[in-house]
DNA sequence: CGCGGCTTTGATGTTCATCAAGTAAAGTGG
DNA sequence: CCACTTTACTTGATGAACATCAAAGCCGCG
């Protein structure tokens, strides 16, 4: 049966760099013949918490949050995950079942393989699971990193911390539209809806940002680096 | 801290189970030439953030903390390590070098793999990385979880789950010497001291704890399970 | 003894969540 | 296409939760 009528040649694809760059011309086709690619409209759910984990998943193109779903919508988002990202967090080699879900925050291309064939990979490809170990490795480094880095801030520098983060790691760019909702931004910061747009007002009168419908523009990065450091 | 002239035997040591279940003999015989255990006293630290990776690292008696250290005390702490666990976190595969600490809650004994050997164990031995990998990733999810979990909470909260968690997953006692300061508390739990011993005061006089110097007596642990869930 | 660190309690002020209410935008059904 | 509903956004007022500041008692240690 073929599985890709898409004829993909995963060794010329530029994500091989992901995780695949270890691997042999054997093993490369046989990727190919493992993976599948599936495409998500923005606001869709990739995975439901609770699912089974049969495949390892990282994002080709647009942008994704890994979040917890709470009562009433309360959710909390752990990270957002951007091409060349794992989806799939590290937790896939721990359980059989996801423990939190992710959804599309941008129409999105995931890249899907077939999880034995990695676990398979990984007990017989030693520098394949040494390469892999030391990725998700810094991913959670950084989730981390982010988890603690909340807790020393205010409000004003959380809010400052996510308007750069858009803009210097996600978009390059000081104008953009903002993918996520106020709230999800307070999902995102740990705070409310309400002081996500209040402090979003201030910074506007401030002239440290200008809001155009949908759009942000950055006016004052270097004001805005210092709250997020200080503030 | 006197380093031990390594007569153990590995195979037989229960803490094998940790993850080198899957190593066959002449594996095992190696790790044992690769092994050194230390002591350390109650307050040393173990591992400064910085210092270059050398060895993987698990706890076999004793109890540790992980934490990044900030300016003028203003320590956080990441997570609580007890025997069995892991000391180096997935970050040992990510980097050369630490990027948090490790100090001595209680005197610990930490027994100390090569790391390169360690390395050259999950290129061959298949089954032993995936089983490292799974180990680390629950690890992971745990303090994860952890996080998002103190988000949700109110400080009455917090206080009454880190008195559960020493009692139900520490010392598995009703009555305990909690082996951190009020401070350390704070920091793991991100509040301020003087709360902490508010909020411990305030338990008292509610008949939930008593505190008789050192000593922790857990009085209502359904009450407290109440208000560690939805206070 | 006296010094410094840890602990405790109280008083004060700030930050932030909650509540309320109103506007704008976006989807829905006739 | 328009009325209708719903969802997202916005602003202000209020109070609660919490940090900060201050001061005093306690304890171990040189």
């Amino acid at each position: 049966m073929e599985l890709n009528l898409n004829k993909c040649d995963c060794s010329l694809c530029e994500f091989k760099t992901i995780a695949f760059e270890d691997l042999n011309t054997n093993e490369m086709i046989s990727l190919c013949g493992y993976k599948t690619e599936k495409n998500y409209k923005k606001g869709e759910v990739i995975v439901c918490k609770g699912d089974e984990i049969t495949d390892f998943l990282y994002l080709k193109s647009g942008l994704v949050k890994l979040y917890k779903a709470g009562k009433d919508g309360k959710d909390q988002i752990i990270s957002i995950a951007k091409p060349f990202d794992f989806v799939s967090l590290v937790s896939i080699f721990s359980d059989a079942n996801y423990n939190f879900s992710i959804s599309a925050l941008e129409d999105s291309t995931v890249c899907s393989v077939d999880l034995p064939f990695i676990k398979n990979l990984i007990s017989s490809n030693g520098k394949f699971a040494l390469n892999i170990m030391s990725k998700m490795s810094r991913n959670f480094d950084k989730i981390i990193d982010g988890a603690l880095n909340l807790q020393t801030k205010h409000l004003r520098g959380r809010i400052a911390h996510i308007l750069l983060f858009f803009s210097n790691e996600i978009y390059k760019c000081g104008e953009f539209e903002i993918p996520l909702s106020r709230k999800e931004i307070a999902q995102l910061i740990d705070m409310t809806t309400e002081n996500v747009i209040r402090i979003l007002s201030e910074f506007r009168t401030d002239k440290l940002i200008e809001i155009h419908g949908k759009n942000t523009v950055i006016l004052d990065d270097k004001k805005l680096q210092s709250i997020a450091e200080h503030g």
